[in-house]
DNA sequence: CGAACGTCGTAC
DNA sequence: GACGTACGACGTTCGT
């Protein structure tokens, strides 16, 4: 590093170059930005190249210079600069000044006169010298402490190099140039003479005043030219020679590369769309930061971080286990954190040839103990049901969970793509976190947990709890100020973690037998519908193949064509099939080979094997910060989407039973977002229509069909039913038409009808648009808040999805946030009651439980009040409840 | 060979 | 183009 050289950087000729040899790069607002790019990409790559410590960049000034006062027409020919590269200047000039590089533009000077000068200077004080540039002219600077490099073709230009490249030795260049003159800079020549005659000439008179007193000599037409130019030379040497001895006012001491400045240069390329830089920015950022991670391998200090964390009264905690899946993972080591930057690991059971000792995992899970199952001490953390659920599996019941962040993100908003800590560092904190992948590999490289080198599991594991710590910390107080976002958080989502907790590791007994039968049958219609259908078809092709249907029903059949795909592919979907099965044997056979081997592969084959060898029982996953609207989401297995519509799926929800001396409840609300839409408009119809206990599709049609309740057909109903669920989804009078089989003119007439009997539901929805597009955000009766980005969208159909998103977010909603608050009070009530009965399965407005069979009707019924009362609305909430030996025939 | 994507189908 | 919210199976394509 000492012997770093003083590098002068030509920003003016990169700047040209950069602009005319790059494509031309845009930001996605359409800002030009590829010559900024080309140019900090040089620079970038000069500092990591040779990490210097005096470092300038150089740029023309605008306006004219002394060059022009020699000489009017200097650069006349020159057009004025594009305006692409003009917007370019401002932000390359900011990016280099946050690299903390002096940047010089001295007025009447070219960057040239400043290069020249600066590098006689460092020169004198003995340094060696270093120009970047890509211009040819600069090469009169080189001698034996001054050498050039064209930094973006990668090549040097010393003595030697100058001289193998012009001909000439860097003393002559001057020369050269003036006799070879410059087109481009409006600098005359000699006429004819190009770079071989003039370093002919040179090699031969070594210099302009020699070649001039010689220049009779010269023969031909070039000699000719040569003694026409001989008056102008002088000027033209004059223009193509670089001051050395501009008068700067600069102490080349202070030219000094500093560090960047972070924030500003993060700001820079994410407003530039440099993504690549940004992402290794924040990279280092993480890793440069000032951060204290230690790992505990003694009795002493753990028992000391033990004190500390008590006398702290609350802490960010992170555990490290063996597998995702809460029922079979194990601890493999715990971090926590108390303060911004800081963190301890205690590894506790890593394995792999040369771990170090660590201390015993028992013992220190004893000492945890008090200190994790203290109420009083507050936990957070990023999905801490995960953690609670790992903790359990030894013993442990975590205790005073405070503050969730994944769930404090997704009160704070909900729509943003994904909830997790490293997402959320990235977006919140302008923080790169080290990944999973980072330490324990990816795909065939992963490697469990245990086999990560606790070096690595350090700064892994202390940054998750470290980063919740800080996350928590941009959370909470903006959470805090909105008193409704709080409740929802304090009263809703952290409550609900313990309850959803309990409700994963009970699980639901799921009768394997059962389903391996009907596997065995379902199989055996398969093979008949394949079998029929390759008759139909004339040929064998695979029955799960849209693309192989797609050709066989299109090309090889020639059925018409009913609707393509958003790809402009020919459909074949549900619905499109089921037309053309009235006309066609083959597309019958599909579907029902489509939904028979749907029910195999996702439900009758899957489901046994997700039974857990450990309890016996099947554990899903219940997402808390998925579902943009608040619901829940069920993973591996979802439990949320068993069939129940058709008779086959049906059966398998009786593979779905309750342990001996129990039964399942399954209860639902009635209705409920239709009820809610009811309450959240007010219109007097609808609230009488429910208060009365009426049927609601009946009503519904009796008031657009204007005929009496009791005179209504099931036809009548089913489209009213179709139009009241419509509303909920913000359906159109299309998508209702489609939905009832109707022309659109009719379907939008049924729609007229019903906002003229219902009012205000017209009214409300309207309010909710205006809503959604003014404050960018609609709300759930309680408070929780839905970010409405698209309504102001551009595009067409995103804002109309927009629009139907906003009118169904507060219904879905709203439903989702009662439900939730039932789910809770229930759960305290049998926990508080000692109540014998188990909350296993959530599915949007349905709970299912395990209950004791001696008070199972008792039970149901004080569930089924809790649930209806759990919140007073304009109209009765309505719940049904059933009780049977499987979940089918609990409804 | 796995990741990413598209299509389809199940639920509320 | 046209119905909101999810999860997941399967096939296809793409890149390592």
């Amino acid at each position: 590093m000492q012997n770093s050289p003083f590098i002068l950087v030509d920003g003016s000729s990169y700047l040209y170059r950069a602009y005319h040899a790059l494509p031309a790069l845009t930001t996605s607002k359409g800002q030009p930005t590829g010559a900024v790019y080309g140019v900090i990409s040089m620079l970038r790559r000069l500092v990591n190249d040779y990490h210097p410590q005096h470092m300038v960049v150089v740029f023309d000034a605008k306006g004219k210079t002394f060059r022009h006062d020699l000489y009017p027409q200097y650069k006349a020919h020159r057009p004025p600069m594009p305006d692409e590269l003009i917007q370019q200047i401002k932000p390359l000039h900011e990016i280099i000044k946050a690299m903390r590089i002096p940047l010089l533009v001295i007025e009447g000077v070219e960057a040239d006169d400043v290069i020249g000068t600066l590098a006689q200077k460092a020169v004198k004080k003995g340094a060696q010298v270093l120009i970047s540039t890509g211009d040819k002219d600069l090469a009169q600077l080189v001698n034996a402490n001054v050498t050039l490099v064209n930094t973006m073709t990668n090549t040097l230009l010393d003595r030697r190099g100058v001289e193998e490249k012009f001909g000439v030795k860097p003393e002559q260049i001057v020369d050269y140039l003036t006799l070879i003159g410059d087109p481009t800079d409006n600098i005359p020549g000699v006429l004819k003479a190009g770079p071989k005659t003039v370093s002919t000439w040179l090699k031969d008179y070594g210099s302009l005043d020699n070649l001039i007193s010689h220049a009779s000599e010269i023969t031909g037409r070039v000699g000719e030219n040569l003694r026409a130019s001989l008056n102008q030379l002088p000027l033209s040497k004059e223009l193509v020679t670089i001051r050395k001895n501009v008068d700067l006012d600069i102490d080349m001491e202070q030219l000094v590369d500093e560090p960047d400045d972070r924030e500003k240069l993060i700001a820079l390329f994410k407003e530039l769309e440099f993504k690549n830089w940004l992402a290794e920015l924040l990279e280092e950022h993480a890793t440069h930061h000032n951060r204290n991670y230690e790992a505990i391998l003694d009795e002493k200090t753990l028992e000391n971080e033990i004190q500390r964390l008590e006398n702290t009264g609350i802490f960010a905690l992170d555990t490290e286990t063996t597998s995702l899946d809460y029922i079979d993972a194990e601890l493999v080591g715990l971090s926590f954190s108390t303060e911004a930057g800081k963190g301890v690991y205690i590894p506790l059971a890593h394995q792999y040839p040369e771990a170090p000792a660590q201390l015993n995992r028992e013992w220190v899970l004893g000492k945890l103990k008090p200190l994790l199952e203290n109420t009083k001490l507050k936990k957070i953390g990023h999905n801490l049901k995960y953690d609670k659920e790992v903790l359990l599996n030894h013993h442990i019941n975590l205790q005073g969970v405070a503050f969730d962040t994944m769930l404090e993100s997704y009160v704070f908003n909900s729509v943003a793509s994904r909830h997790n800590l490293d997402a959320l560092a990235l977006k919140y904190l302008g923080y790169k976190t080290t990944t999973y992948e980072d330490v324990a590999g990816r795909g065939a490289k992963k490697v469990s947990f245990q086999k990560v080198p606790i070096e690595k599991a350090v700064p892994y594991a202390c940054e998750d709890a470290d980063i919740s710590l800080r996350l928590h910390q941009y959370f909470w107080p903006k959470l805090e100020d909105e008193v409704a976002l709080k409740k929802v958080l304090l009263d809703i989502e952290m409550p609900l973690l313990e309850v959803l907790c309990k409700m994963e590791r009970k699980g639901v007994i799921v009768d394997d037998m059962l389903l391996k039968q009907q596997s065995t049958q379902i199989e055996k219609h398969l093979q008949e519908l394949t079998q029929k259908a390759y008759q139909q078809a004339g040929i064998a092709f695979n029955m799960n193949s849209p693309k192989q249907l797609q050709e066989i029903l299109y090309e090889k059949l020639g059925l018409p064509i009913l609707k393509k795909t958003p790809g402009g592919q020919p459909s074949t979907a549900e619905a499109v099939l089921q037309d053309l099965a009235l006309d066609f044997p083959l597309p019958k056979l599909i579907l029902e080979y489509r939904s028979l081997s749907k029910l195999k592969s996702t439900y009758t084959d899957r489901l046994p094997e997700q039974i857990s060898a450990k309890t016996g029982r099947v554990h899903t996953s219940y997402n808390q910060a998925i579902a943009a609207t608040g619901r829940l989401s069920s993973s591996d297995p979802n439990l949320q989407n068993i069939p129940i519509r058709t008779p086959e799926g049906r059966k398998i929800r009786q593979a779905f039973i309750a342990p001996k001396g129990y039964k399942l409840a399954a209860l639902d609300y009635s209705q409920i977002e239709l009820r809610i839409m009811a309450h959240l408009s007010q219109d007097a119809g609808l609230i009488r229509a429910f208060s009365k206990g009426s049927d609601i599709h009946k009503a519904t049609a009796s008031e657009i069909f204007g005929v009496d309740i009791n005179k209504v057909t099931p036809t009548q109903r089913r489209k009213a039913k179709a139009i009241n669920f419509g509303l909920i989804y913000g359906m159109s009078a299309f998508g209702l038409a489609k939905q009832i089989q109707a022309e659109r003119e009719a379907a939008q007439a049924y729609m007229d009808v019903y906002f003229s009997r219902y009012p205000s539901v017209k009214v409300y929805m309207e309010r909710i648009r205006q809503q959604a597009k003014q404050q960018g955000y609609v709300e759930t009766l309680f408070g929780r808040r839905l970010y409405t980005p698209d309504m102001k969208s551009q595009n067409m159909m995103r804002r109309k999805a927009a629009e139907r998103a906003a009118i169904n977010a507060p219904m879905q909603g709203t439903a989702a946030d009662i439900i939730k608050k039932a789910m809770i009070a229930i759960d305290h009530w049998i926990t508080e009651g000692k109540i014998d009965a188990h909350m296993i399965m959530q599915v949007h407005d349905e709970l299912v439980f395990e209950v004791a069979e001696p008070t199972a009707e008792k039970t149901v019924a004080q569930i089924q009040k809790l649930m209806e009362n759990i919140v007073e609305l304009s109209v009765p909430l309505i719940v049904d409840g059933g009780i049977g030996n499987n979940w089918d025939e609990a409804h």
